[in-house]
DNA sequence: TTTATACTATAGTCAAACGCTATAGATTAG
DNA sequence: CTAATCTATAGCGTTTGACTATAGTATAAA
């Protein structure tokens, strides 16, 4: 029931990407000290959120990653959700197959419900909103 | 992310309680076969269950349990906190001084915020409410 | 054209959690 | 007193999570 850590540090290293907008690439060594997160961890977290589109990069010295949309045009849900691969209470929301039990169950649009519920809320905050409202909103 | 089985479980065991509250106690063989789950996987779940009150158990022959409280008292919010240990995306949220960022997080808020709503939907289901409206709703 | 800097890809490690099972014991109706 | 039933605790095998290590590839700049 927990958010991996994936997740938090993933959306965490995409809002300080956010804070240094405009700035050109921003080195990974750089977010690491920043936030305080390993080099190599973030590395891998990268490699998903590029193909999802939501980070380009730069090889070579003086290279580094970026936002590849404007910081408004990114939801913190979108991150979890390439992140955790998909956001979902149940496994059977998506693949209905897994339990010969999905025509009678009685518990499975509950966990549907509440799914799309906290999803919401995450699609709501953009990563420029984060910024802006800050910690205590 | 995803709710873990002793949750699901252990929901699905207390709907089938409810499905047979008022036939005097049901013995977690009936419930199992019933449910297809394990009897010793039942008995560990009951544990927590009992001692958060929302069942009851009669010892000895033609013993068994039931609910310690009406089908339409119990939602599934309070079944999922008790059995998952609390519904939280992140452990932040209870325990502030797991992170030394707590206080400029700009994060934090937002996962308290998708709990809050996701934990909203739980706690409208009662045991009646699933049992009544049924899977497809 | 070399070299240092930075990103890329894949595989490995360690510990914790999960899902489940087993054993032994306590209680009580009949 | 005994069989049916619940209770408690410990164990076990697998999976997942959170990293870490190694061996690259690309490229700006000297």
């Amino acid at each position: 029931m927990k958010l991996s850590t994936r997740s938090r540090y993933g959306t965490r290293m995409m809002l300080d990407l956010a804070q240094h907008y405009d700035e050109g690439p921003v080195q990974i060594r750089n977010v690491s000290k920043r936030e305080n997160i390993s080099v190599k961890y973030l590395e891998q977290l990268i490699i998903p959120l590029k193909k999802a589109n939501f980070i380009k990069s730069v090889r070579g010295p003086k290279g580094g990653h970026m936002l590849a949309k404007p910081p408004e045009a990114i939801t913190v849900g979108e991150i979890v959700r390439v992140l955790e691969g998909g956001i979902n209470l149940s496994s059977c929301i998506e693949n209905p197959e897994v339990c010969d039990r999905t025509s009678d169950c009685l518990t499975r649009g509950l966990w549907e419900e509440a799914t799309k519920a906290m999803y919401k809320k995450l699609n709501s905050a953009t990563l420029s909103k984060m910024i802006n409202e800050g910690s205590n909103s």
